[in-house]
Parts: C-alpha cells; structure tokens; sequence
DNA sequence: ACTATATCCTACTAATTTAGTTGGTATTTT
DNA sequence: AAAATACCAACTAAATTAGTAGGATATAGT
C-alpha cells in the first residue's frame, strides 16, 4: 500500500513554489534541477496541479509556474487529490465511502475501507501547504 | 493509492473464518467459491496469512484451515500488514517512520507520510476482527 | 493399500499501473 | 531571429499485482 512517487514529487514541487509565492515565476527545469527530479515527467505531474487551478503557469521566454492559491489555503488534500486521481484506497468503495463491490455484497470488510479512507482524508484536509514548507 | 485487492480478499475471507471460530476447519475450495475469489490465488494469499500465526491449519482429506487466534484479539492491521507486506505509504519513509528519502531531504512533504502513516495504522490497530464479522 | 481431498510449493504468464522518454507545437521575451 | 518556456500526445520501460499451471505431500475414509 503506497502512495506513488508521483505524489512526493508533487508535494516537493508545491512545497519548492510556496517558497516563491508572490514572487517569482518558476520553470520546470529549475525545479526539476533543484529536487533531483525528471523534468519531462514534472511537466506532466504540473499538467493535472494546473487543471485543478492548483499553479498558474506564463508560456514564453521568462514564463513559469507559481503558485495559483495562498499556501495558507491550499491544502495537502487537494494536492495528493489532483496527483493521484481518484482517493479511494480500495476498489470497491468510492470517494463518498459509497460501496459498489462486484458481488454487491455488503461484508463487513467495508467498514474498514471506509474508515481508513476517512482517516487518509481527515489528516490530509488538516495540513496545509504552508505547514510544510517553512 | 490503493490498497491491492489481495487485502480485500483476505479480509473477506478472515471474516469467513470468524464464523467458524472453533467450530469448524474450512476448505479453500469453500471459501473461494463462496466468496468467488480464484481458489489458488487465495491459496497463496492464505500461506502469507499463515506465516505470521493468524491461521492454522490441517492437511489432508477432511482438512482446512481455521483462525490461530480468537477474532476479538486480532487487529485488522495484523490482517493487512501481513498480506500487504511493508506497511509504509511512501517510499521515503519506513514503517517506523524513519525518512530515509534518495536524497536525504529533509523536506516537509515527510510530516505529511509520518501522519499519513499513523493515520491509516491507529485506524487499522483499533479495528478487531470481530467488529466486522458479526 | 487405494482413493479422494486437502494443504503446500515453485515457477510461469497476463494484466495493470507507474515511471519515464521522445519528439514535437505554441507562445513570449530578449 | 533566437532562445526559453509552457503545452501536448504517443510511445517505451519497469514494476507491481493478479492469476494460472503443475505438481508434491499429507491425511481420512473405504
Ligand atoms: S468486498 Fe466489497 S463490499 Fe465486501
Ligand atoms: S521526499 Fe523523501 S524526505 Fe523529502
């Protein structure tokens, strides 16, 4: 049970921009330079942050990423969210802790799924961006 | 972030055994069918199940399996670490909430993982296998 | 002793997901 | 014009998960 790398790089490349908030612009190549990461693969991790309105980005020479949200406001939650897609830790319990098992069963295994997802989520949503990135 | 369906399935199948507690031994056979898993994945699924002491069993004809330990006494997390194996959500940080990230980070995306971690482990550890089996 | 029914064991294959690459196009500053 | 940047889609590689194949070993009942 993991999380995928794509999330740490995620969570290191806000916590990189939140330093820069109100500042400057980042490029992904400076980013990606300075967290050891692959700068083609941030590219794409950026395109989700970017569509759930997470970052802003300027196309053109000087352009780059920043931040689109106050550190103070954006929460871990949203950001593991955006990266990983759906946040469901089990496959057959849905976001909202709807159950829809293949055997429509309703065994008590589901009690489980569903209070481990909400303790995820709980601690998720009680940490903020800026928390993270004195 | 998923859990592997192998930890449903065992789930399903620990809780099958609970009603049997000192009843009766129980066949794979049975317990797949019933509960239309692949019999000989759960075959294997019940030999990692069996090398941490939470089931025994008898070889045999007439033989089966049954829980090593009354069901008020084993934690969903004994369940799950067992099948699931290293129980660390993230790749940086270990079960006992060591970072030992590749690059030595000291970032603060790892306040997230320890919490994370913790979170999903008190969850897991305050769920006895009797409070899903009734 | 034979047979049927079990666990046990190892190695293989298939499917899925994750990670990363290639090769561009579009946009903006200098 | 040139350089630097975001943006985009398709591909490949690696890793993990799910499932299968083909047995060997042990026990109960006949
Ligand atoms: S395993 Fe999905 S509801 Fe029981
Ligand atoms: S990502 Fe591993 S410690 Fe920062």
């Amino acid at each position: 049970m993991k999380f995928s790398t794509r999330t740490t790089y995620g969570l290191r490349a806000m916590i990189y921009l939140s330093k820069y908030w109100q500042k400057e612009k980042i490029s992904i190549a400076s980013i990606a330079k300075a967290e050891g990461i692959s700068s083609k693969y941030l590219e794409r991790l950026f395109a989700k942050l970017k569509k759930e309105d997470l970052i802003v980005a300027e196309k053109g020479s000087s352009g780059g990423y920043a931040l689109a949200r106050d550190p103070k406001e954006v929460t871990v939650f949203d950001i593991v969210k955006s990266l990983e897609g759906k946040m469901s830790p089990f496959h057959c319990v849905d976001e909202s802790g709807k159950v829809y098992c293949g055997k429509n069963c309703k065994c008590g295994a589901t009690l489980v799924l569903v209070k481990v997802q909400k303790a995820i989520n709980d601690t998720l949503k009680g940490i903020k961006l800026k928390d993270i990135s004195k």
